[in-house]
DNA sequence: GCGACAG
DNA sequence: ATCTTGTCGC
Protein backbone atom coordinates (compact mmCIF):
# COMPACT_ATOMS: atom_id res chain seq x y z
CA UNK A 1 0.00 0.00 0.00
CA UNK A 2 1.89 3.03 -1.42
CA UNK A 3 -0.30 5.38 -2.38
CA UNK A 4 0.71 8.93 -3.31
CA UNK A 5 0.31 11.78 -5.39
CA UNK A 6 -1.67 10.63 -8.67
CA UNK A 7 -1.91 7.00 -7.78
CA UNK A 8 -4.07 8.80 -4.73
CA UNK A 9 -7.24 9.06 -6.69
CA UNK A 10 -7.37 5.21 -8.58
CA UNK A 11 -5.51 4.19 -5.10
CA UNK A 12 -8.66 5.26 -3.43
CA UNK A 13 -11.17 3.51 -5.29
CA UNK A 14 -9.52 0.13 -5.06
CA UNK A 15 -9.13 0.55 -1.42
CA UNK A 16 -13.49 0.99 -1.51
CA UNK A 17 -13.84 -1.90 -3.61
CA UNK A 18 -12.16 -3.63 -0.69
CA UNK A 19 -14.03 -2.74 1.79
CA UNK A 20 -17.01 -3.00 0.19
CA UNK A 21 -15.79 -7.25 -0.55
CA UNK A 22 -14.54 -7.55 3.18
CA UNK A 23 -17.65 -6.10 4.84
CA UNK A 24 -19.66 -8.83 4.60
CA UNK A 25 -17.17 -11.09 6.72
CA UNK A 26 -18.10 -8.55 9.52
CA UNK A 27 -19.97 -10.67 12.24
CA UNK A 28 -21.73 -8.63 14.97
CA UNK A 29 -23.09 -11.09 17.18
CA UNK A 30 -21.46 -11.73 20.77
CA UNK A 31 -18.72 -13.70 20.44
CA UNK A 32 -16.39 -13.20 23.55
CA UNK A 33 -15.97 -15.44 26.56
CA UNK A 34 -15.76 -13.01 29.09
CA UNK A 35 -15.56 -9.12 29.30
CA UNK A 36 -12.99 -8.85 32.57
CA UNK A 37 -10.41 -7.51 30.26
CA UNK A 38 -10.71 -4.35 27.88
CA UNK A 39 -7.83 -2.67 25.83
CA UNK A 40 -8.05 0.48 24.16
CA UNK A 41 -6.19 1.57 21.64
CA UNK A 42 -5.20 5.29 20.23
CA UNK A 43 -3.21 6.69 17.70
CA UNK A 44 -0.31 10.03 17.98
CA UNK A 45 1.36 11.44 14.57
CA UNK A 46 4.25 13.30 13.99
CA UNK A 47 6.34 13.69 10.59
CA UNK A 48 4.71 10.99 8.64
CA UNK A 49 4.63 8.55 11.42
CA UNK A 50 2.31 6.96 13.75
CA UNK A 51 2.23 5.99 17.34
CA UNK A 52 -0.03 3.64 18.24
CA UNK A 53 -0.54 3.48 21.92
CA UNK A 54 -2.40 0.14 23.59
CA UNK A 55 -3.57 0.14 27.30
CA UNK A 56 -5.03 -3.12 28.62
CA UNK A 57 -7.37 -2.92 31.92
CA UNK A 58 -9.29 -4.85 34.19
CA UNK A 59 -12.87 -4.17 33.63
CA UNK A 60 -13.32 -3.83 37.51
CA UNK A 61 -11.77 -1.38 38.63
CA UNK A 62 -10.31 -0.10 35.04
CA UNK A 63 -6.88 -0.57 36.17
CA UNK A 64 -3.84 -0.45 34.01
CA UNK A 65 -2.31 -4.31 33.86
CA UNK A 66 -0.58 -3.28 30.51
CA UNK A 67 0.54 -1.04 27.82
CA UNK A 68 2.48 -0.96 24.72
CA UNK A 69 3.02 1.56 21.76
CA UNK A 70 4.85 1.33 18.54
CA UNK A 71 5.77 3.16 15.80
CA UNK A 72 5.69 2.79 11.98
CA UNK A 73 5.82 4.55 9.14
CA UNK A 74 2.19 6.10 7.43
CA UNK A 75 1.52 4.45 4.08
CA UNK A 76 -1.93 6.37 3.44
CA UNK A 77 -3.05 10.06 4.43
CA UNK A 78 -6.12 10.37 5.50
CA UNK A 79 -8.93 10.07 3.79
CA UNK A 80 -12.40 10.24 5.22
CA UNK A 81 -13.93 6.71 5.12
CA UNK A 82 -10.64 4.73 4.60
CA UNK A 83 -9.44 5.84 8.15
CA UNK A 84 -8.74 1.55 8.60
CA UNK A 85 -6.15 1.35 5.90
CA UNK A 86 -4.22 4.56 7.82
CA UNK A 87 -4.49 3.31 11.21
CA UNK A 88 -5.49 -0.29 11.40
CA UNK A 89 -1.57 -1.30 9.95
CA UNK A 90 -0.08 0.58 13.29
CA UNK A 91 -2.75 -0.83 15.70
CA UNK A 92 -2.20 -4.37 14.74
CA UNK A 93 1.53 -4.09 15.52
CA UNK A 94 0.69 -2.87 18.77
CA UNK A 95 -1.91 -5.37 19.26
CA UNK A 96 0.60 -8.09 18.13
CA UNK A 97 3.29 -7.50 21.04
CA UNK A 98 0.78 -7.32 23.93
CA UNK A 99 0.96 -10.00 26.05
CA UNK A 100 -2.15 -9.64 28.10
CA UNK A 101 -4.76 -9.66 25.33
CA UNK A 102 -8.28 -8.25 26.29
CA UNK A 103 -11.85 -10.19 25.62
CA UNK A 104 -12.69 -6.55 23.99
CA UNK A 105 -10.58 -3.89 22.27
CA UNK A 106 -11.87 -0.39 21.91
CA UNK A 107 -10.79 1.49 19.10
CA UNK A 108 -11.12 5.09 18.43
CA UNK A 109 -13.21 5.75 15.37
CA UNK A 110 -16.15 3.53 13.99
CA UNK A 111 -16.92 0.00 13.66
CA UNK A 112 -19.98 -0.50 11.43
CA UNK A 113 -21.89 2.98 11.47
CA UNK A 114 -19.73 3.22 8.30
CA UNK A 115 -21.25 3.98 4.74
CA UNK A 116 -19.71 0.58 3.84
CA UNK A 117 -20.01 -0.97 7.38
CA UNK A 118 -16.41 -1.17 7.61
CA UNK A 119 -14.85 1.36 9.50
CA UNK A 120 -11.40 1.02 11.33
CA UNK A 121 -12.76 -1.09 14.64
CA UNK A 122 -14.46 -3.70 12.03
CA UNK A 123 -10.95 -4.04 10.14
CA UNK A 124 -9.14 -4.50 13.22
CA UNK A 125 -11.20 -6.97 14.60
CA UNK A 126 -11.42 -8.72 11.13
CA UNK A 127 -7.83 -9.20 10.78
CA UNK A 128 -6.88 -9.78 14.32
CA UNK A 129 -10.02 -12.36 14.86
CA UNK A 130 -10.42 -10.08 17.74
CA UNK A 131 -13.93 -8.65 19.40
CA UNK A 132 -13.47 -5.05 19.25
CA UNK A 133 -16.05 -1.73 19.53
CA UNK A 134 -15.51 1.54 17.82
CA UNK A 135 -15.98 4.36 19.53
CA UNK A 136 -16.17 7.86 17.71
CA UNK A 137 -16.12 11.29 19.16
CA UNK A 138 -18.16 12.68 15.56
CA UNK A 139 -20.44 10.84 13.08
CA UNK A 140 -19.29 10.08 9.85
CA UNK A 141 -22.44 8.87 8.42
CA UNK A 142 -26.34 8.73 8.90
CA UNK A 143 -28.38 10.54 11.28
CA UNK A 144 -29.25 10.11 14.90
CA UNK A 145 -32.44 8.97 16.00
CA UNK A 146 -33.39 8.56 20.04
CA UNK A 147 -29.14 7.90 20.93
CA UNK A 148 -29.35 5.58 18.02
CA UNK A 149 -27.27 5.87 14.67
CA UNK A 150 -29.22 5.00 11.40
CA UNK A 151 -27.76 4.21 8.41
CA UNK A 152 -29.78 3.55 5.47
CA UNK A 153 -32.62 2.89 8.02
CA UNK A 154 -30.67 0.15 9.52
CA UNK A 155 -29.46 0.55 13.61
CA UNK A 156 -26.16 0.98 13.51
CA UNK A 157 -25.09 2.16 17.12
CA UNK A 158 -25.43 4.88 19.45
CA UNK A 159 -24.57 8.08 20.68
CA UNK A 160 -23.93 8.49 24.28
CA UNK A 161 -24.02 11.65 25.97
CA UNK A 162 -21.34 11.06 28.85
CA UNK A 163 -20.59 14.10 30.92
CA UNK A 164 -22.58 16.98 30.91
CA UNK A 165 -21.63 19.48 29.00
CA UNK A 166 -19.50 17.65 27.12
CA UNK A 167 -20.32 16.60 23.52
CA UNK A 168 -21.90 13.30 23.24
CA UNK A 169 -19.20 10.04 21.69
CA UNK A 170 -20.82 7.48 19.11
CA UNK A 171 -20.43 3.36 19.58
CA UNK A 172 -20.65 1.01 17.27
CA UNK A 173 -20.20 -2.79 17.13
CA UNK A 174 -16.55 -3.37 15.36
CA UNK A 175 -16.26 -7.01 15.48
CA UNK A 176 -17.61 -10.24 17.14
CA UNK A 177 -19.46 -7.86 19.45
CA UNK A 178 -23.10 -7.37 19.05
CA UNK A 179 -25.16 -4.18 19.11
CA UNK A 180 -26.45 -3.84 22.42
CA UNK A 181 -23.34 -5.39 24.06
CA UNK A 182 -21.40 -2.83 22.44
CA UNK A 183 -23.37 -0.07 24.29
CA UNK A 184 -23.15 -1.64 27.59
CA UNK A 185 -19.75 -2.85 27.49
CA UNK A 186 -18.32 0.58 26.93
CA UNK A 187 -20.84 2.08 29.28
CA UNK A 188 -19.36 -0.12 32.21
CA UNK A 189 -15.89 1.35 31.46
CA UNK A 190 -16.55 5.17 32.07
CA UNK A 191 -14.70 6.81 34.70
CA UNK A 192 -14.13 10.73 35.27
CA UNK A 193 -13.42 11.73 31.51
CA UNK A 194 -15.71 12.06 28.07
CA UNK A 195 -14.33 8.74 26.86
CA UNK A 196 -14.03 5.11 28.12
CA UNK A 197 -11.09 4.45 30.77
CA UNK A 198 -8.87 3.09 28.26
CA UNK A 199 -9.19 4.79 25.36
CA UNK A 200 -8.56 7.81 27.35
CA UNK A 201 -5.14 5.94 28.85
CA UNK A 202 -4.10 5.02 25.20
CA UNK A 203 -4.69 8.83 24.11
CA UNK A 204 -2.39 9.85 27.04
CA UNK A 205 0.01 7.56 26.29
CA UNK A 206 0.51 8.08 22.91
CA UNK A 207 0.59 11.78 23.19
CA UNK A 208 3.67 10.96 26.02
CA UNK A 209 5.50 8.95 23.73
CA UNK A 210 4.96 11.64 20.83
CA UNK A 211 6.66 14.25 23.88
CA UNK A 212 9.57 12.40 23.91
CA UNK A 213 10.31 12.53 20.09
C1' DG B 1 -22.11 21.42 -8.72
C1' DC B 2 -22.09 21.98 -3.39
C1' DG B 3 -21.31 20.48 1.09
C1' DA B 4 -19.87 16.78 4.36
C1' DC B 5 -16.24 14.23 5.84
C1' DA B 6 -13.97 8.93 11.98
C1' DG B 7 -8.64 10.56 12.82
C1' DA C 1 -4.97 14.34 13.70
C1' DT C 2 -1.98 18.91 14.10
C1' DC C 3 -0.46 24.16 14.80
C1' DT C 4 -1.03 26.57 20.22
C1' DT C 5 -1.70 30.57 25.68
C1' DG C 6 -4.47 31.75 28.40
C1' DT C 7 -8.67 31.16 30.48
C1' DC C 8 -13.41 29.82 32.16
C1' DG C 9 -15.41 26.40 35.15
C1' DC C 10 -16.17 22.11 38.06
Amino acid sequence: MFLVGSFLKEGIEELKKEQIKLAPRIIIKDEFYETNVIGGVDQAFFDNKIISAAVVCDRKRMEIREREYVIVEAQLEYVPGLLCFREGPAIIEVFKILKTKPDVLLVEGHGIAHMRKFGLASYVGLMLNQPTIGVAKNLLEGRTIDNAIYINEEKRGYELKTRKGAKAIYISPGYRVSLKSSLGIVKSCFREHRLPEPLYLAHRYANKIKRTM
